[in-house]
RNA sequence: GGUGCCAUAGCCAAGUGGUAAGGCAAAGGUCUGCAACACCUCUAUCACCAGUUCAAAUCUGGUUGGCACCU
């Protein structure tokens, strides 16, 4: 048993919907790979699927922890292989479905994030550092880490530091040997994609519709919960906006037409991900018009690599 | 009809004689513990015509378009 479907693509092109049938098609059961909506209380602005929508199938890795809780790809590999394992045992088959490409990446090559814990001390200590002497320190132990990622990105320079700190191994060295790994998986990496101008004014709509459907409010009770700017959560797209506005910093329409234009440009940065990846079986909306096709589509390829048995 | 002001990339916008800043958007890309993050790359000959000058987006004249005020 290591069969696995990977069903994703850029926010708003329809994954949810067409997940569901191909779980009930396959006999299989969902884990979400999406770095927000593993959050409870966050629901309008995540497009979380809801409860009466699942019909029947069971979800893995949604609501699974507090919006003032971190969270982050090493936690969310070892929950998802306990995900598998468990659905494994029942006989059905995985499908993860999410537009966290990073997170897929982490569970189809069996990523090793070793045991390490992050270390705040420290990074708290490198914080204080402006970028150009991070950089040179990361020179100075890591060249080929410098080179590759720019001084300006501290965040991953940061992290390259840590890592050295922690192991005594060059991230470089580690982030090498983890890109020649196989997947363990036999697997199937759907990408649902539609022609990019179609693509914008749906996620338009979608966000009028958020903000229909209480978005605001959803935002409002998050903060009075105690999420504050700066925690992992916040990071969402809608809400850093819409509590920059509740703090008074801009107006409504502004902060709308922000949340707009962000998720236009996550759909872009998604996409650019799932085109790097190897082995990726794009489904073109353009071409496969209805539903229906999409799944014949994908049925086909299932059974061209044995996933699902062959009629 | 008259007078004045303005006209720089899809948008905003510097530059006032020496060979086109910057921001946003669009597009492409990086990514192996915050990834809905963070970061990188990249687009013009200055409304049009003529003139002055070694040299003009920058000065002069005209044309077109826009704005303001006046009669």
């Amino acid at each position: 048993m290591n069969n696995l479907v990977i069903l994703t693509g850029p926010t708003a092109v329809g994954k949810t919907s067409l997940s569901i049938n191909l779980a009930k098609e396959i006999n299989g059961e969902i884990i979400s790979a999406d770095s927000m909506q593993v959050y409870k209380k966050m629901d309008i602005g995540t497009a979380k699927i809801k409860k009466e929508e699942m019909d029947g199938i069971k979800h893995y890795l949604i609501d699974i922890i507090e919006p003032t809780e971190d969270f982050h790809v090493a936690r969310f590999k070892e929950l998802v292989v306990d995900a598998i394992s468990e659905i494994y045992s029942k006989g059905k088959i995985p499908i993860i479905c999410g537009g966290t490409g990073f997170y897929i990446q982490a569970v189809l090559y069996d990523i090793d994030f070793s045991e390490n814990e992050i270390d705040k001390n420290y990074r708290a200590y490198l914080d204080g550092f402006t970028s150009d002497e991070l950089h040179n320190m990361l020179k100075k132990v890591d060249d080929e880490s410098a080179t590759s990622i720019p001084a300006a990105n501290k965040k991953r320079v940061i992290r390259a530091l840590e890592y050295y700190h922690q192991t005594g191994e060059k991230f470089s060295v580690h982030n090498l040997t983890q890109r020649q790994k196989k997947s363990p998986y036999n697997f199937a990496y759907f990408v649902l994609n539609d022609d990019r101008q179609l693509l914008y004014n749906r996620i338009d709509k979608r966000v009028d519709i958020m903000m229909e459907q209480g978005l605001l409010k959803e935002v409002e009770n998050l903060v009075n919960q105690g999420v504050k700017k700066g925690m992992t959560a916040m990071d969402g797209i809608g809400y850093k906006e819409l509590l920059d506005y509740l703090e008074g910093n801009t107006t409504l329409e502004y902060a709308i037409d922000l949340i707009k234009k962000k998720s236009r440009n996550y759909a872009k940065r998604q996409l650019t991900w799932f085109r790097r990846e190897e082995d990726v079986i794009w489904i073109d909306k353009s071409i496969y018009k209805s539903e229906k096709e999409q799944m014949d589509f994908i049925i086909t390829n299932l059974k061209e690599k044995g996933i699902v048995k062959g009629v």
